[in-house]
Parts: structure tokens; sequence; C-alpha cells
DNA sequence: CAGTTAAGATTACAAGTGTAATCTTAACTC
DNA sequence: GAGTTAAGATTACACTTGTAATCTTAACTG
């Protein structure tokens, strides 16, 4: 319901990676920079502090964007908010801010800077053709 | 360079949409309620305070993402920062943050959640052949 | 010209954020 | 069992953000 931040997510997205994880599992996939696609390092592999990734559970708690239940001494954290549904929610409202709700100018963009290649045309292509299949 | 807040985000759009333009210009056209796609208010008509828009056109100087003339005794803001610019990056940025980079998983969540139109599959139809037109 | 406006500048202030350090306390260690 | 760890809770703190109110001062008004 609340808004995540940028930082939240990005402790949100470790755990969606891979859970349920203690905040140790957590800050071990965060500081682990074999993680990265490229590995070209863009955001050259940021240390995460313990502490701050250990407030940032807190906040996605209280959030309820994630649960946790105590095991021992410690917890194991839980994502409460789905991947898809975050991330769906959060591409509509770009869209709708940015281009008045339309998906083509944003695509549009992408292909005016030389952003698509192959893969990403077949990958729409077929995604054109699904969409055709269930709607005529 | 620095971010740009949601709010001031605004007030850069209704910039966009009419400059230059003075604080009351841009003040009135984020008052203006018939301005909205479909009107069925889902930002039901916020009233933007002038002092608000006022600060707010403040950061965005500071931010230098617009700028200003003297005239007379008030002050002629323009955009510095395009709109194109704008939502092309931060488009590429979501996309980067919650996409793994790739363009296709977004629009496979808009089919997904039926918010594919005929509209939309003509428009990424065209956008396809113009890209194949450019590249092969 | 003197008073009133009104534009922008400055100040305000609570909530949210990034980034931790310190505090509590239950759990392992000898 | 007593001391030490270490996990989570609490506190910290500067910066940003949303949302204005107050302050200055140049410009219009009578």
């Amino acid at each position: 319901m609340t808004e995540i931040s940028n930082a939240e997510f990005e402790v949100l997205a470790a755990l969606w990676q891979n859970h349920p994880a203690s905040a140790n599992d957590i800050i071990a996939k965060l500081n682990d920079s074999a993680n990265d696609s490229g590995s070209v390092d863009k955001n050259q592999d940021k240390q995460w502090h313990e502490k701050t990734v250990k407030t940032l559970l807190n906040r996605l708690v209280k959030k309820q964007a994630i649960s946790f239940e105590k095991q021992q001494r410690h917890y194991i954290y839980s994502p409460l908010l789905e991947r898809e549904t975050y991330t769906q929610n959060e591409s509509k409202s770009l869209i709708e801010r940015m281009f008045s709700g339309k998906l083509a100018p944003l695509v549009a963009g992408f292909a005016k800077q030389n952003e698509l290649n192959k893969d990403d045309i077949s990958a729409l292509k077929s995604l054109i053709s699904d969409w055709e299949k269930n709607n005529d």
C-alpha cells in the first residue's frame, strides 16, 4: 500500500530472488557481486551494511511488503508483495505519468534510441501473436 | 542530474505542455481540470496552491531542470530538461531495475493484465515494421 | 510620492529516506 | 550458570519532499 523506496526495493528484490531467507542470506545476496547480469558493474558493486539492510527489512515489514517467522533467534523473511504485482503497478504508473497511459510511446522511445535489438523484436512479435490468438 | 521528485515532475510536465510560461500560467495549467484525458478524475482534480508551485519551480531551477528570464517583475520559465530525454531515462531506469533491462517482460505484463487493446497492438506492429525497415 | 500589491526569496515543518550506531535480550560457550 | 554474542529493536541524523506561510522589495495606484 505505502510506497516502497529505492533502497527498500533493492532489498525486496533480493528476497524475491530467493526466499524465504534470513537477514544474512539477504545481505549476502545483496553483496554478492557475482550477481549482476553483465558484471561490468554499472552499480560498481555497492556494499550493503548489515545495519542498513536490517533497517530496510524492518521498514518493509512495517509496510507489509514482507513478513517473517521467528526461527530460533533469527527471522526468516518472505515477500508478501509479489514481484509481478509490484513491477506491473510500477510499469503502469510510469506509463500513466509519462506517456498518458499509452504503451507504444514508451516502446517508440526505445526504438528511437536504438535500444531494440533483434531479440527484443522477436519477443515483441511473439507477444503480439499470442495476443491475437486470444483476441480475435 | 539530480532527481526530479513527483511533485516537481507534475510542474515540469505542465511547463512542457506550454512554454515559455510564467508561474501563473503554470499554476493555471496545473489547476485546469479540463486537462486530464478521461476526465473521470482519477486524480480528482487536485488543487495546487500557488506557494507550493512556486517552491517547486524554485527547486526545479536549482536542479537545473528549468531556467527563467526576468520579464519586468515576474519570471518566464522554460524547460532545460527535455521531455523526451527525461521520459526516456526514466523508462530505461525502470526497465533496468524491474526487468533486467529487457523491454519484452514489461510488455508481457501488460498483455497478461489485459491492458492491451487493438490500438496498442497496431501501434506496436507499426513500430516493429519501422524497426525492420531500418535494421535488416 | 505614499501606500498597496504581488512576485519571487526565504523559512518552516512534518514525514520519508539512506545510512548507520547503540540498546536489549535471548541464545551459545566454557 | 555467567559471560559473551549476535539478532532484532530502537534511536540517530542529515537530506529530500510535499506543502505552505512569512518576508522583501520592486512595481502599480490613487
